[in-house]
DNA sequence: GATGTCACG
DNA sequence: ACGTACGTGACATCT
């Protein structure tokens, strides 16, 4: 029979630990009621690791009774002499009990005694033919305890570094000693953080030495009188109580009167019930999310649905949730693998093809009255659309309604997004699918089936609540009128693609290839060696270590060969300048040419899917591919666009951009006069900038120069400035930059209390707006820490100017999508890019499309300031320039 | 899976 | 004194 392993832990020391090892994050660990949850988030994190090291069969955490103890009877200033402790960590203790007792844990207290006492007691009374025993514990009085069958683990630094004490440990630690010596030296040396006195002027040194020859205290004034004449041996002398006194208060009672019966320590294991609960309230999401994969396969109540034969009207009554599974993420190619829909009353499951013929289930999914409930409007959409008919009547999404109610958590499956909520009748699609290689569908079709029912039962459940919560936040229309509505649009425009010209990619490879290879032989003769070009690393040994070019900048991990390195570095080494130009093409070559060649659909287009819930401003990405990074700049990337085409031949590619549309939504929410007035009058912004921050009084006397450090300027403001970031950014020392931006808060006094304000808001309330009620929650905002807290605060000033801006150009698209419906126009919206709209149409359309774009775009929101567009098109979306 | 680099707004 | 511009995604390399 295995042996049994009993886990001692020493809840007040290691919880201590556990505060001060993230003590720097204090204002991090923050959960919604304002408590702090550093050393409960920390105990929990040292617990964890300790038992899955020792998988032990039984588990005790002891904890002390209280400020006095047999050994304050004995020496009223034991322990005397710690400073208070904080009252951030002392907040922080129940819950630490309310953990251990949730993690299936149970623990001990004992009047009079410490935590140290009922280890030992413990470690000591166990059968040792039966028990291991290990303790845990951030103090190293407890090493004390070492022997053959108890290991001591002392706690060490931050949350995972211990080191384990054996006899053997101890030996080697303290030069022999063994474990009870500890005691004696104790004695000897005192303890200064226990407050125990030791003997006038030994110290741990002197104390092994004295040890290492008489063996204990006791052997010590034994043969005092043998002792030659010195201080010291006038000091033990004089010491002699205080010494037996301090070894006393040193000492571990293995023998306390405990009631604890070792066989009812057995662990069996996490009380889910009561863990998921705290996690919440601790808003530990990550320990949520690990308990969803981790988890044992917890015993859910049974969830009662009917598997479809055969469909008919009676089963769409009411408003109904609606989940449509697939097991990849790429729904514009995934199969449909099953269906379920129901509510309150009732839930149906089916994964037959024939479900998308029945008139019944295409009636409902036609009808718009008939409301349905979803988790991921756009994926349910395109899925439905190309397996039957597009869903019109979606009322509700849960997946976007949590993004909304806090950016920060999302993407994640439902369950994830459930257990925020506090509904757990639901096990993550980890757990049911598995991952990586394994994933598919379970061998059991009743285990799907019930995980699809729970699924929807989820939606039911989660409906009301996050509608409740969305209008707590005032984000109801935000929801309604902007995201939900968005949603159909975005699904639209990801099914129509965009037409890729192949062939014109497939010469663009040979081109490049051929240059490419070129560049190589020359960077390969210039280094006198092969070597992977690819690879920053190997670069840099060349760099660096060959030619001996200067280091200027390094990574986390070795030389740094990045644009701005190589740009310093391009006069020393020719070399240099083809490696840049190597580093272009390849870019190119890799990412978008062989890219998208690989992403092009059977239908000759690419299906981008445009993420709807990530970003923290409220952007949207897009992946799959990313149509949002086409190159531009460069001309040689710029060719990339001549591959993206309309249609049909005799139609064009026409896209729209705001000008400068980030500026203008900070002029209207700093509502600055100067800043209102440049737009107000038209003005060229940089140049009216340069203007202001330089004292030129004649618009032509600014030089292209000035216009170039100003438009610096103007991003920097919007990024949240910094005077490190503008001077590396314009090549200028710091003091240069600090100058600037001065002038620039001097110049426009609105900006400057509009950032404040917005900051201080920030602090306020832990979270900063858009325009149109999107939030984001900056937790960080009032760390300790100068980084965390200054990038928390750049945060706080952009996202209101990104956000809104991201809001505005929504709306546009929403009243767009409107519009082209109602006027019956052919032309089409395929793509979005942060600022710009490109659509195809037709050739005799576009003077029609040119008006209503901008107008609408234009017309989208009435700010303090204007909002203008700019309009291209041609035959390519390169000519649309 | 993390890291470095580089494409975009 | 601290060491940064804001928001993204894809690719190649290397652990």
């Amino acid at each position: 029979m295995p042996k049994n392993k009993l886990l001692l832990v020493d809840g007040n020391s290691v919880a201590f630990r556990a505060f001060f090892a993230l003590h720097n994050s204090l204002e991090r660990f923050k959960n919604a009621n304002g408590l702090h949850t550093n050393a409960i988030y920390a105990f929990h994190t040292m617990f964890e690791n300790v038992m899955a090291k020792e998988q032990p069969t039984h588990v005790l955490v002891a904890f002390d009774a209280g400020k006095t103890t047999f050994r304050t009877a004995m020496y009223e200033d034991y322990k005397g002499g710690r400073s208070k402790t904080p009252g951030e960590f002392k907040e922080q203790m129940p819950y630490i009990r309310e953990l251990i007792n949730a993690l299936g844990v149970q623990y001990y207290e004992l009047d009079n005694y410490e935590a140290d006492d009922i280890i030992g007691t413990l470690a000591n009374k166990v059968d040792k033919e039966l028990f291991d025993v290990v303790v845990l514990s951030g103090d190293r009085d407890l090493t004390q305890l070492a022997t053959e069958h108890v290991k001591v683990d002392i706690t060490v630094k931050g949350v995972s570094e211990i080191e384990s004490y054996t006899p053997a440990h101890v030996a080697e630690k303290y030069d022999g000693l063994t474990p009870l010596q500890i005691i004696d030296m104790k004695g000897l040396a005192g303890d200064a953080s226990d407050n125990i006195p030791g003997v006038t002027k030994i110290g741990e040194k002197t104390a092994i030495k004295l040890l290492k020859e008489y063996g204990s205290v006791e052997g010590i004034y034994e043969h005092i009188d043998e002792m030659k004449k010195s201080k010291m041996k006038e000091n033990l002398i004089n010491d002699r109580e205080i010494a037996f006194l301090s070894k006393q208060l040193a000492t571990i009672d293995v023998d306390a009167p405990i009631e604890v019966d070792v066989d009812k320590l057995k662990y069996e294991g996490k009380d889910l019930e009561k863990l998921v609960p705290f996690y919440q309230e601790m808003n530990f999401n990550s320990f949520l999310d690990k308990l969803q994969i981790t988890a044992e396969p917890v015993e859910m109540e049974d969830i009662l649905f009917s598997v479809v034969e055969e469909v008919t009207e009676d089963m769409f009554q009411g408003d109904t949730a609606l989940y449509v599974e697939m097991m990849g993420d790429n729904y514009h190619l995934e199969d449909i693998v099953g269906v379920a829909w129901g509510n309150q009353e009732k839930i149906y499951v089916s994964n037959r093809e024939e479900l998308f013929e029945s008139p019944a289930f295409t009636d409902w999914l036609k009808d718009e009255k008939r409301k349905k409930f979803v988790y991921d409007a756009k994926r349910t959409y395109v899925a439905l659309n190309r397996y039957t008919t597009a869903p019109k009547g979606i009322a509700f999404d849960v997946l976007l309604a949590a993004y909304l109610l806090d950016t920060n958590d999302t993407n994640n499956d439902i369950a994830g997004v459930a257990a925020h909520y506090g509904y757990d009748a639901i096990q993550s699609d980890e757990a049911i699918y598995g991952k990586g290689a394994k994933k598919g569908l379970p061998a059991d079709e009743e285990d799907f089936f019930a995980h699809l029912a729970r699924k929807v039962a989820a939606i039911t459940n989660l409906t009301p609540k996050l509608t409740e919560e969305l209008a707590a936040k005032n984000q109801t229309a935000l929801f309604e009128e902007m995201e939900l509505p968005l949603s159909m649009i975005l699904a639209e425009m990801e099914i129509t693609g965009i037409k890729v010209d192949a062939s014109r990619l497939h010469q663009m490879k040979g081109e490049f290839a051929q240059r490419l290879h070129e560049i190589e032989e020359k960077i390969y003769a210039e280094a006198g060696e092969n070597f992977n070009l690819n690879s920053p690393k190997q670069l840099g040994v060349i760099l660096f270590e060959k030619m001996g070019l200067p280091v200027i900048k390094k990574t986390k991990t070795g030389y740094s060969t990045a644009v701005d390195v190589l740009e310093q570095l391009k006069e020393q080494a020719p070399i240099v300048e083809d490696i840049l130009t190597y580093r272009q093409i390849a870019k190119i070559q890799s990412t978008y040419v062989e890219g998208l060649l690989k992403v092009i659909q059977g239908d000759g287009k690419v299906h981008t899917r445009y993420v709807q819930t990530l970003t923290q401003t409220g952007r949207l990405s897009s992946v799959d591919p990313n149509l949002q990074n086409i190159p531009i700049r460069l001309e040689e990337g710029r060719k990339i666009r001549e591959a993206f085409v309309p249609r049909e031949t005799d139609w064009v590619i026409y896209s729209s951009d705001y000008s400068q549309i980030e500026l203008r939504v900070l002029a209207h929410i700093s509502d600055d006069t100067h800043l209102k007035e440049a737009f107000i009058e038209g003005q060229d912004i940089h140049s009216s900038t340069a203007m202001r921050v330089f004292g030129i009084e004649k618009a032509e006397d600014v030089t292209p120069n000035m216009r170039r450090q100003a438009k610096a300027v103007n991003f920097g403001i919007v990024y949240g400035i910094s005077d490190y970031g503008l001077s590396q950014n314009l090549g200028i020392t710091r003091k240069a930059a600090q100058q600037y931006i001065d002038t620039y808060f001097e110049k426009y006094p609105g900006v400057k209390t509009y950032m404040e304000d917005v900051v201080r808001e920030a602090k306020d309330k832990g979270y900063v707006e858009t325009l149109y009620h999107r939030r984001r929650y900056l937790p960080d905002i009032n760390s300790r820490n100068f980084n965390i807290r200054t990038f928390a605060e750049r945060t706080a000033i952009n996202t209101p100017i990104q956000g809104s801006a991201a809001d505005i150009l929504k709306i546009a698209m929403i009243d767009l999508a409107k519009r082209l419906k109602e006027e019956k126009l052919a032309a089409t919206m395929l793509l979005q890019v942060h600022d710009e709209l490109v659509f195809e149409v037709p050739e005799s359309e576009l003077p029609r499309l040119d008006a209503l774009v901008k107008e609408v775009m234009e017309q989208a929101v009435a700010l303090h300031v204007p909002l203008l567009t700019d309009s291209n098109w041609g035959k390519t979306w390169y000519d649309a320039k």
